[in-house]
Parts: structure tokens; C-alpha cells; sequence
DNA sequence: AAAGAATAATTAATCGTTTAACCAAATATT
DNA sequence: AATATTTGGTTAAACGATTAATTATTCTTT
């Protein structure tokens, strides 16, 4: 493979010293410091060469490498990768790339993924922190290492985040199904032990409550690792087990808690809409193609993506953390 | 912020020169390189200050960065984000980062792209190219530099590829649908120029030719720029024309396509399975909740990530290239 | 006892880029 | 004419890690 062209191979091509080629490459030559037509000399050799500069040399001498880390629990998922998808997008306009990496929601995974993202000298971190993870994340943050938490938050650590109100989302969806007369409302939910499930719990809790509705045995938990067997005994218990008076309203708290227990109840021939009503967390294709679509709790995901980039930004030109939690609002796809 | 520790942190720390230190945390201090207790020390401090090495300086005097560059046509797309994720976990066994980017199918996206992965040094890159990206991506082929090119591939370059057979897969596709006594059969596919694309649709007209069940006006060209405009015209075209003799099967080339045409179908109440039997290029979660739910062809995902990680780190190692296209089977999802 | 080998460390150069400090010549100012 | 300023560059150090070459000990071997 052929040598990459350095600074070194243009200076040597137009017989020039490398520190007069750097300032121009990096349109320092104003101020009187470098002659115009040197400048255009150079400017020229550079273009014909293709030069691209060394990102690693420019990184360790400036000690910043114009990258951020992203942290998410799934890029598979399409709600990361959405967010995903956007960070990258406006990241980019401030001249910044995005390595993203998964953790799969594994602690240890975590810490290992942040260990490799410090190597890379990344300038900045945005994650979706993991259930534990809080220990690894908190040594960063003392450390003022620059870095916004998207999505999940550790209520006791003072750092930046960015979140939607999952209180309130929670409650305007199940609200919905009261609307719709549901008199026995379901939650779906996973086992997870971080405030933004918490607060979508609570969330379901305070409004069938008040509704009047409330029920412990509607209350079913998944936990992530046996997704589908979970969801399988929950959904039997409800509507399978002669003991109990079946549901008419279902909220998933979850994308895919949504998308595995909708498959089984197609599966177990249980009508979502003319036997139970369902909404859930976040769209997917899934809903428009049903018999009837299932509404949803509609995140910001553009918005929520670049405002982490803002903050992260902001974060590393001023090199000051100030530790704030934004908080969106999400809307059901009915609305409007 | 707090400086990084570096290795001048620990040789300081030890009382030791920084070499020594670098020997032993790179293992190098066998054969009599280092003193027993010296290294254990060593390893000690390095850990108790949570020492991780400088990648960007490692990479510079390396000349390598151990890390690659995935370039994709969209991470929100599920077909890509799975390949990002099988690509990113595979790769990271061999103590590779992977740094995933989009193109949005735009040639000079890709070109840009190109630019900034080789400025942050990557060591190969596996790229699922753009219609008309091989100029930018022939320059590297000339310059031996490590690629592999993944699900799509230029007739004329020479270089490796990691792709599927599409035609085959096309004709199983199709014919499943000949098999459910479909005699109108109409295919959906993109405009775009590649081989890929064109393969799907070859395979489609040679096998509805054999059926003697050909007919122009059943060929539907959408373009991705306008893809929900010309989804409904071409739809409506079929459905809705007076004029036309309705189909019985549809064989839709892209997920993206199935999806939005499902859809618009479901909106016009026209009925999949009972109305029209479709089939279409990779599954998508939707698939599953339909009222019938519709046939796919499966690509071997997480087989086609890891061969392309394979053949590029093979590359990178032996520091050559020898050109190849490693062809995998795609298979229905009703099989087996 | 002298030479050779093994052990255990150090020195210094290098990767490509940036940048503070310096220098020389031309031009302007008093 | 002497001095100051502007113009147009150069030098050399630094970022952090690696590694070939070197040095200084200690231990074997004859």
C-alpha cells in the first residue's frame, strides 16, 4: 500500500518548510504571515496530492480528536439507532465524527466500551447508561470529563442530561385508554431499576389510581434477558388463566416489550383493539401495518439527539461542565 | 479537566524510564526484558491509576489504529443497522473499533466520508457503496488500501466483496408466489444503477418469463428520493386503473419499498394475502403483526458482517489484497 | 581470572501536526 | 541615517507510545 501523503511530502514538493504549509492548510496565513502566492502554491499541491490530514498526529498534538463516543444499549433497536442516526447528522456540522458502540445493557460491557472510547481520546461522551453503571460513569464525571447522559439518568449524579418526561408521557397514554373506556388497564414493563421506567411506571400508577382503576394484578414485569418467556406468562396470566377477568387496555412501557407481546397475542388470537386496547413507548413500522394501528408515546428522537450534541459541545469549547437535565416533552401519535 | 495519565505518568510514579514501562504494559517483558518485580509494579501503578494507553499516539508511531470504517447507506434502515451491529461485535473481537457512518445514498457524502475515515487513520474500511461511487472508491482499489464492499458491488471493479446472490434469491421469491398459483405477478424495486438491483429484477422477468406469466405493465420503478409518491402511483397504477387487469402477487425488491407499499395498500383497503399475496427482500418486525403475515427473503445478516470483517482483517494483516466476491444465500423465511 | 552470556534497564529517534519563538529582509517612520 | 515595523518565512519542541541500539550489571564458563 502506498505511503499517505503528510505535510512533510507537500513541503518537500514545493521546497518549504512544514510549518509554513501547516499555517496555510489551516488558513493561518492571513496576518501577514505567509505570502499569497506561497499560499496558493501550496494550496494547489496539497489538492493535487489529495492530501488529507493525519488525524492522529493533529489529535495528540492539540490533545482533541474532533470525535465524540456514542454509548447506546442496541443499535439494532431502531429507537437508538434513530437517535443514532441523528447525533451523527449534527454532529457532523460541527466538524465532529461519532464512534457508536453498544453495550447491549451489560455493566461490564460499559466499562469496557468506555475504556476504549478514553483510549481513542475522544472528546466527549453521550450514553445511554446502563442499569449499574452509574459507579464507572460517576469516576468520569468527577474527573469533568465531558459527557451528556441521553435517554436514562441516575437520579444522585450530578451530571448533564437529556430525557423526556416519562412521567407525564406515561400518564397521557394511559389516560388515552381511560378515553377510550378501558376499564382494566395492563403495564408492561421491564424490571430495570433506572428512573426513567420508574417514572413510566409511577406514571401508569397515579393515573389508573386516580382513575379509580387500579389493580396490582395488572402490573406484570419483563426482564430483558427472558423477554419472550416473560411476556408469554404474563399474557397467559391475563388472558388465559380462568382465575382472572381479562384486561381491555395494554401499556407497554417498552418498544420491545410491545412488539413481542403484540406477536403473541397475533399468535394466541387475541384482537388487539376489538378485545383489548393497546398503546405503547415509541413507533415502529409494525403499527401502521396492523389490522388497526396501535398508538404511541412519539419521542423527540431528533430533537433529543441534537440537544445532546449541543450540550455535549458546548461542554468541551468551554471546557466547564455544568450539570443540567433537560427534559422534553413526548406526544402520542394521535395527536394533532 | 484532569490530564490524562499517560506512560510518563507511571515511569514518574515507578521512578523508572518510559520505555520500560511500555515494554511491560505491551507484554514484551519476557526473555529477560524486565525484572519480575519491576513489572509487577508496574502493572500495579498502571491499574491503580486506571492507566488506558493514548490510541492516537499508539496509532501514529504504528502507523495503524486499529479501528475500521463501516460506511452504510442509512444506520436507521434495520437491513444496516443489524450488519452495523454483527460487523461492530464481530470486529471487536479482533480488537478492532468499528466507526459507523451514513451516506444517505448520496455519491458525495460518500466522497466526504472516504476523506474523513482515512484522515482518522482507519486500518480497512467495508463499504456499502453508493450508484455512483466507484470513481472515489477505484482510487483506493488502486492504492491497495484494505476494503471490502458489502451487499452491493461494481460490475467492472476489482476488489473484494461480500454480497448475496441476488438473483437466486429473486427467483425463489417469486416463485414461491408462482407456487401460490399467482398469475399476475408485479415487482417493485429501486431505480438504482447497481448490479444488485438489477440482479433482483433479472431474476424476477426470468422467472416470470418461464412461467409465461411476463408483463411490462406489472414493472414498477421507484426512485428513493420520492419513494411515497411513486409507491402510490405505481399502486394506484394497478389497483385502481380501470384500465389494467389487477395482480395477484407482488414481489417487492427492498424492505424500504414492502413497507411503504404495505402500507398505502392497508390505507386503500386493498387486502394483502386475500386481495394480492406479496413477498419482499428482508424482514422487518412488521411482518409478523399483520393479519397474514407476509413471506421474506432472509439475507444471512450476521453471516455477511462477519465474513466482510473476516476478509478485511485479513487484508489489513497480511498487508495485501487479493480481489474476491464471496457470494452467500439468502433463503425464504417460510423455508426449512 | 578473563571472556562471554544473560539480565535489566536506559537513550534517543520516530510517527505527523501544531505553534511559540526566532530570524532576515524589506519597508516605513522619525 | 537610525530605528521601528511589517512581511514572509524557519526552527525546534511538544503531544504519547514504540523500539532499535546501547549500556551497565551480574552470572557463567573455561
Amino acid at each position: 500500500m502506498k505511503k499517505r501523503i503528510s505535510i512533510k511530502t507537500i513541503a518537500q514538493e514545493v521546497g518549504i518548510s512544514n510549518a509554513t504549509v501547516s499555517l496555510v492548510l489551516n488558513d493561518k496565513d492571513k496576518e501577514g504571515r505567509v505570502s499569497r502566492e506561497m499560499a496558493e502554491k501550496i494550496r494547489k499541491v496539497a489538492k493535487d496530492l489529495n492530501y488529507e490530514p493525519n488525524h492522529l498526529a493533529r489529535g495528540l498534538r492539540m490533545g482533541k480528536s474532533q470525535t465524540i463516543g456514542l454509548i447506546v444499549a442496541d443499535i439494532s433497536n431502531p429507537f437508538f439507532a434513530n437517535l443514532a442516526f441523528h447525533i451523527q447528522e449534527y454532529a457532523e456540522k460541527f466538524g465532529y465524527s461519532v464512534i457508536i458502540t453498544n453495550t447491549n445493557e451489560s455493566d461490564a460491557k460499559l466499562v469496557k466500551i468506555l475504556d476504549v472510547l478514553i483510549g481513542h481520546q475522544v472528546d466527549g461522551l453521550i450514553i445511554v447508561p446502563t442499569e449499574h453503571g452509574k459507579p464507572a460513569i460517576e469516576e468520569l464525571v468527577k474527573k469533568d470529563f465531558p459527557l451528556v447522559l441521553l435517554d436514562r439518568w441516575y437520579p444522585e449524579l450530578q451530571t448533564c442530561y437529556v430525557v423526556i418526561d416519562n412521567y407525564q408521557a406515561s400518564k397521557t397514554a394511559v389516560q388515552h385508554l381511560i378515553n377510550k373506556k378501558c376499564k382494566r388497564i395492563a403495564l408492561f414493563g421491564y424490571t430495570i431499576d433506572l428512573p426513567h421506567m420508574q417514572e413510566r411506571k409511577r406514571g401508569y400508577v397515579d393515573t389508573v389510581k386516580k382513575a379509580g382503576l387500579f389493580d396490582e394484578n395488572l402490573i406484570k414485569d419483563i426482564n430483558y434477558i427472558s423477554i419472550d418467556a416473560d411476556i408469554k406468562t404474563a399474557l397467559d396470566d391475563l388472558f388465559f388463566n380462568e382465575k382472572n377477568e381479562k384486561p381491555d387496555g395494554i401499556f407497554f412501557a417498552t418498544n420491545s416489550i410491545a412488539l413481542h407481546g403484540l406477536r403473541y397475542m397475533f399468535e394466541r388470537g387475541v384482537k388487539v383493539s376489538k378485545d383489548v386496547k393497546a398503546i405503547c413507548f415509541d413507533k415502529s413500522d409494525a403499527f401502521d401495518l396492523m389490522e388497526s394501528p396501535v398508538p404511541c408515546v412519539l419521542q423527540p428522537i431528533p430533537e433529543m439527539g441534537k440537544l445532546a450534541v449541543d450540550v455535549l459541545i458546548n461542554q468541551i469549547v468551554k471546557g466547564t461542565v455544568i450539570p443540567s437535565k433537560v427534559e422534553l416533552f413526548a406526544k402520542l401519535s394521535t395527536e394533532e
